[in-house]
DNA sequence: GAATTAGTTTATCGAGTCAACAAACTGCCA
DNA sequence: TGGCAGTTTGTTGACTCGATAAACTAATTC
């Protein structure tokens, strides 16, 4: 039975599952709604519509919803997502914590947890840690005698979709850890395993502000710049799964040298450290500014930046302005290579979205001539700190109401 | 009867046109191949196999070759594809000539024309020509009674595969114009129309280099530095046909002027006239060098610079080496971004890929650091001149034998 | 002739379609 | 106010298509 790589096949049920998961996409969507209209929307026949529904009243995932009537003809019985269908948990390994969440079945928020990892990170004992804070959180749902559709784990590293690896984990110091394989064998569900950004990305496709587009660029902006790339409505992940990693092109080769060896990176030019560089370096010139305490001090953080440039500080803005127009060079030599409808900027960094969101569209726009290149629009992500585990939940929803296609 | 766009269902047709996609599929791959050995390969049962392979006959797609005995057992009936099921016919649209090319089925070359375009590019007269020399090819294939299984259109410009137009062509001064809609009403056959770099990208997939890999880059190098990707297996395209323009990606903010506008674009650094302002500097400083005589006549040509440097010239060999070294740190860009397993050279350029390709790796293996990164080959293209036009073989190829969702 | 492998025949099953129908409403007119 | 026409929803039953499984025939080697 040597199934093969390219398709899913070799059995009608095949044809079953994709239609259920079509319908399930669009209940998703367009819930409330009716066995007739899912029909209209899928092309499906009114009985085998009927019949996939039958089904999935069965295991409980949708429910009906009194009838409504509208206008002539019989009132159509209203169909949605059953909430208490089951459970999704995610988790997110950081660098000195681990982040759990857990949602329904239509991905509202229940519970949440947070622990510190004490160092050193010796991954055995990190593991002990995750699954006793998952299993915790999976006997707290089967209280309530529901189903677990899947537990999702973002980590700050390099994963290998194909092994269920974390391959590296620098922040970590992690090597070739079989984390998906260990959870799924110890929790007996199904696990999804994703490098952080990719996690958050399919966060925003899914619950953020990139719902409905179909080719995402999206940017964590942070201690470092990390992304994650939607090609036609699926994650990309590259051959071994270190698509994204869009802080290490080189923007300048004469440029800054970054922590990675070479000079330039977009990393040392659009993030944290970059901003507090420049601050730094205006202060060191004896510009005037509300940030030089924060500075003397050694205190510079993110939000007092941010408050500074918010009030007028003139140091401030021109950080901010710097940075926003690096972006614009490095978004303008990423949509010409991906050609995305939308980017979306993610991390920390983006709270303050748009001191630099406005500069980097003018690069952008600049740089691409719209008249012959559709401009994407550029939008600050809906999830900052909980983007890791909101996307955790969506790596669920992913494999629940998208077809994948396998290999 | 509104179809739904994400998949393609509605009927079990598409079980159907599944197994028999996948059965072809297997067919090119392993032929010759008997019913037993593919129902291995696909996992599907005897009976199905043979069902479909019936049907495959009956089309004449596919032909019995004699039995062949391999030990015990009764000896398979092996199969093949039909070269002669029918024709594959392939134009591109150059700057100044339109090139044919006609196919059998299994892809083998049968017939070819070139003839110049008279300008201006008055798009209504390419086209003509166009149509002419496609009525032409195919009437010569009708002679044979045979069936033509599509045909495919390379232009040198950004084609919107959704609504199958070319939208900008600077090189013909060309603007949305309908061509894939024109073509196939007037021929009345299935007509694929792209860009001429991402047909090249498909035709290293399926008759090239890149046979056999899932995640490759292209990159042309002529005048100008294009692109295709190909992700997962298939033609990745982005969201309005733009993805793949490589070559106004910024490698230096500070560089040299581009026609684009910008400063520093990457081809400005590895294209033709990046290579000839090498030797032209070099000649001025008074290097050394056999090709101070092309220079002075303006003759400079690739040609003679490949030479040179083939027979040691100091100044073609720097030359060489100093776009292989722009193109390494180019692609570790691109490596950061797409982590494809494969990069292929194309395009004049790539005829002397020997002299850039090892300085080219070089520099990606500094900058990646192979033991946190798998490193992707980097291999010359098959087909430099009939890049465009192998590659619509492709395209239909791809359509024949590779199923795609929508959309 | 036994063993082995290839391919076909026959019966069955799962899943989707179609057409007809039952159900449940609105609206209009007497 | 009652009743029937018109409309839309959802279900039932007959049918079809395509995949499967098991048994069978076919053609070879040893």
């Amino acid at each position: 039975m040597m199934a093969d790589d390219r398709f899913r096949t070799g059995d009608q049920a095949l044809v079953r599952t994709i239609n259920q998961t079509l319908i399930l996409h669009h209940l998703r969507q367009t819930a409330p709604v009716s066995r007739a209209a899912l029909s209209e929307l899928t092309g499906l026949n009114k009985t085998t519509v009927s019949s996939i529904i039958r089904d999935l009243i069965g295991t409980s995932m949708i429910r009906e919803i009194g009838a409504q009537s509208g206008g002539a003809g019989r009132p159509a019985i209203m169909l949605e997502l059953n909430p208490d269908a089951g459970y999704i948990i995610s988790a997110e390994i950081g660098v000195d914590f681990i982040a759990l969440l857990r949602t329904n079945f239509t991905a509202e928020f229940q519970w949440q947890s947070r622990s510190p990892i004490r160092e050193p990170h010796d991954s055995a004992a990190v593991l002990n840690q995750l699954v006793g804070m998952l299993k915790n959180a999976i006997s707290n749902a089967l209280i309530g005698n529901r189903r677990v559709f899947g537990v999702a784990v973002g980590v700050p590293g390099l994963v290998d979709q194909q092994s269920g690896q974390v391959l590296f984990a620098p922040n970590l110091g992690w090597h070739t850890i079989p984390l998906e394989g260990m959870l799924a064998h110890e929790l007996d569900l199904p696990v999804s395993l994703d490098n952080e950004a990719n996690m958050a990305a399919l966060g925003e496709l899914y619950f953020g502000v990139a719902q409905g587009y179909k080719n995402v660029l999206y940017l964590t902006l942070d201690v470092g710049l990390g992304g994650g790339i939607i090609s036609n409505g699926q994650l990309f992940t590259g051959n071994a799964g270190f698509a994204g990693e869009f802080g290490h092109i080189t923007m300048d080769p004469h440029g800054k040298l970054c922590g990675c060896g070479n000079r330039g990176c977009f990393e040392t030019l659009v993030s944290l450290p970059a901003l507090y560089d420049h601050v730094r370096t205006a202060v060191a010139r004896g510009e005037p500014t509300l940030l030089a305490d924060l500075v003397r001090t050694d205190m510079l953080n993110f939000e007092g930046v941010a408050e500074a440039a918010r009030s007028g500080d003139q140091v401030g803005l021109a950080a901010f302005a710097s940075i926003g127009r690096a972006l614009g060079v490095g978004l303008a030599s990423l949509v010409n290579i991906f050609d995305p409808q939308l980017i979306v900027l993610g991390g920390e960094m983006s709270r303050a979205s748009e001191l630099m969101l406005p500069i980097a569209t003018e690069e952008l726009t600049v740089r691409l001539k719209p008249w012959q290149h559709p401009l994407p629009t550029l939008a600050a992500a809906r999830y900052t700190r909980d983007a890791c585990v909101m996307g955790g939940i969506a790596t669920v929803y992913d494999r629940i109401f998208n077809l994948h296609r396998r290999g």
